[in-house]
DNA sequence: GATTTTCAAGAGCACCGCTCTCGGTTATGG
DNA sequence: CCATAACCGAGAGCGGTGCTCTTGAAAATC
């Protein structure tokens, strides 16, 4: 069996990322180790370095595809759902949490805490890493364009606070007002917590029975609080 | 200067937390090294384990130390506090995330995504641990006994769910209704997904002017939605 | 076919948690 | 008061980590 080099190379590109999921699951992120995963291609240590420059690289990487799956669930979910943008906005954040439980030290890599000594570099993070929280904006735009929005009270005080707002607006051609967007930062807010306080077992093991039902109770009261 | 063995212990004791402190909040939880904690103390590395039994056993000081001082901040501001539960409330929050701010690697390490290999014992960091959660529930209990609650609507659906909120109302000693506790945990859920994303810059570093305003506006909101 | 690029291996450096032994100091109790 | 017991710090050592550099072989290119 004769692999060209560059299939070979391609071929262990992709392995050493695997591998790093399967360990991030392990291990967690801050205990990744480029070692152990020279050991299970059979690679001696130094090898691992002529596919990835650093321990951060490969940090990079698996944030950059954790990202990509995650906002790809999110917006398969709401693009087969149907209803009014109230229900699929419901939908989204179903879609969030159940990915989140489904690969928590993921999660935990995009969200949680920070590791040590490593910085995400923007320039290859955020874009991946906005496609959630677009699809959540967007879907807030079309139930304020429906009418269905309430949040439009008195806007949020401070003038820089609002020109911050008006400026994710902007950004994400979200067509809504500074108390619309406050709002939606709430609810993503509140999602990061719910999401949070779950998969890093924030209440012992023992507090809730089924988990999802809290989830859900809380989330459509978040929504209520939102919607009229 | 002749200090008895007691005192030096109990010195060495103490300033091994006090260091382990220092090195949190400089490399983070998952790098905290017993052996630079030694160096600092100008003592041999195996030395330290005279004090500190494994590096997790240290961890979990750390843990306690800083859920004391965390709940110490809240108690005290809400005890500095006065006017109806719903201000006292909106102190106690923003004492929560004002410590938060002041000490994001205690933070991280209390409500983050957990240390790879560790576990904290709940047994020891349970207590502690709650201290917040009663303070919260606490107001909330007295808001409600003045009637400034508007929660109680329908109950959430589900027995088992109702009834683990019951039980947390109980265990606290909280007079709440389901729909109360509920929305107990969706304020607390939602504090913590705001200060986390503050804490852990979610937002890149340049969103937002003010992050203590966009705190402020969303408290007021999620406050709001609570009482009447 | 010669040359250049790519590759895996190995040795090595500094760091980590943790264990064990050994000699010296302190406290205790007969 | 002195012997014994408890405690303490140093040192060596084990296996682990990220990462660098050199070396010889293999593949690709010219």
């Amino acid at each position: 069996m004769t692999t060209s080099r560059a299939e070979r190379r391609q071929q262990l590109d992709q392995q050493i990322v695997e591998l790093g999921r399967m360990q991030l699951s392990k291990v967690g992120a801050a205990a990744l180790s480029l070692r152990a995963i020279a050991r299970e291609l059979n690679l001696v240590s130094s090898a691992v370095y002529r596919y990835v420059d650093s321990r951060d690289e490969l940090l990079t990487r698996l944030v950059i595809v954790a990202y990509d799956e995650l906002g790809e669930a999110v917006e398969a979910s709401v693009a087969r759902a149907s209803g009014p943008p109230e229900a699929r906005l419901a939908t989204a954040m179903r879609a969030f949490r159940l990915w989140a439980v489904d690969h928590p030290a993921e999660f935990a890599l995009l969200y949680g805490s920070p590791v040590p000594g490593y910085q995400a570099p923007p320039e290859r993070t955020t874009a991946p890493g906005t496609r959630v929280i677009a699809v959540l904006l967007r879907l807030l735009s079309e139930a304020a364009q429906a009418g269905t929005l309430r949040t439009s009270g008195p806007p949020p005080p401070g003038e820089p606070l609002c020109a911050d707002l008006r400026a994710i607006a902007a950004e994400f051609g979200a067509a809504l007002d500074e108390a619309d967007v406050l709002a939606a930062l709430g609810l993503w807010t509140w999602l990061l917590g719910a999401v949070g306080q779950e998969v890093f077992d924030g209440y012992g093991q023992a507090t809730f029975a089924d988990p999802g039902a809290v989830f859900e109770a809380q989330l459509v009261r978040q929504l209520a609080a939102l919607g009229r």
